[in-house]
DNA sequence: TGTACATCAGTGAACGCGCGTTCACTGATGTAC
DNA sequence: TGTACATCAGTGAACGCGCGTTCACTGATGTAC
């Protein structure tokens, strides 16, 4: 047997299960029946189920982190010092992700899937540990919002990086189920990369919108 | 003691409980110590942990979708045989939910935040209970949003949706949390209402984003 | 009015179960001399 | 080349713990006659 192959064999069973059905949910011995090793092997490798984790994360967030940062420098180039518009910068993002090097047909799913997780379900110390671990990319994502819209105010803006979040954590989170029932209901099949396509505009129209506005009259 | 006075302590707990920490991270035992009530009482009174659940979204859902009932009667009137306006439509919602008569000052961003995890979270057994119970004013805002989008393809409006319900149950189920990183970073306090209030318009521009749009072409 | 019984809210203690983790151990491979 | 020892991946079984649920029970209140 190759050099701790049990290493993999375990990322790879914890990324399904925990896409599937969340951390909390998942237990242990799910994990090492799916992978076909052996229960303790999880703390032998990883010392507890919160590294096993963060290990789970950190191999697909480090190259992704990666080729964000070259998608970022590209735009900035191509751009020649002008700050690149909104919908290049969410172009590229929504680009670099469905470009990240897939282990299956099921990878950018389960990535997305995975990333909706860590938003929502967020337990504190997965929290922690993503904001020590990538923080830079993500703070280069907001420094390129900032100078895509200088027309609003900081805590307009605030707001609607919010709204732009939530709605792709949500809707990628859940996509194969959405998928599945558009599907049933219209039959119309659908892939990850259109959902993105569609969500692009919505959000650029979104953080491009008129002020806040006042609630329209109504009688009662 | 008053007839079954317990059963609203346990609810009250729960909905306490549930909203801070998700439903499978609390435990029977911390509801019954907190509402200061015998571990057994839940199960004596409601039957199961998931009925436990169920009791406490229906105790806010039923008069939550009396209200949006009320509120879309009053829309269709108003507008006289039109179809009512994306706008108004959203904001119907919105206050309706703002104006929901509430426990105390906490409640509005608990009575979110349990959406939201209704939707995120949900495990089976509630997404089954909600949508038999709830389907009907679900199903009305759905009606009522295809009349306001005659321009939309079933597709897009579909997805679309998908996204308003994304960034709103969203950033309402992590309203306190987003709130209380503002204040830190710019000091401004903010209430749920006017989160809303920058929702609305945010949700109304996508809705009405121009139709799915190529990559902009970009050299490498 | 008084007694017997039924109903009901609530209780205390225990149940079995699945969990993450630990521990003593095995066997293969590498290293020193 | 041969022997002794160290390192390392992996194992099988058990650990204690907190969980949701159950059960036999209590005591107060309501109802029938």
């Amino acid at each position: 047997m190759a050099q701790s192959d049990t290493v993999d064999r375990i990322l790879d069973a914890a990324e399904v299960l925990f896409a599937e059905r969340g951390f909390a949910e998942t237990s242990l011995r799910m994990i090492t029946s799916k992978a076909k090793v052996n229960l303790a092997a999880v703390n032998y490798h990883f010392g507890s189920k919160n590294e096993l984790i963060h290990a789970v994360f950190a191999r697909f967030l480090t190259p992704y982190s990666a080729t964000l940062d070259e998608a970022f420098d590209e735009l900035e180039a191509e751009s020649q010092g002008d700050a690149p518009s909104l919908d290049r910068i969410l172009w590229a993002l929504a680009e670099s992700t469905a470009r990240m090097p897939q282990r299956n047909d099921k990878g950018i799913s389960i990535f997305m899937r995975l990333l909706g997780l860590a938003y929502t379900q967020s337990q504190g110390h997965l929290r922690k540990f993503l904001e020590e671990e990538y923080s830079e990319p993500f703070g280069r994502f907001m420094r390129l919002l900032k100078e895509a819209t200088p027309e609003l105010s900081a805590v307009d803006r605030y707001w609607r990086i919010q709204f732009m979040l939530g709605a792709t954590a949500f809707t990628m989170s859940s996509s194969d189920a959405l998928i599945d029932i558009l599907e049933a209901k219209i039959g119309v099949e659908t892939s990850v990369q259109e959902i993105a396509a569609r969500l692009v505009p919505f959000l650029a129209a979104g953080m491009k919108a008129a002020d806040k506005i006042q609630q329209p009259p109504h009688g009662h």
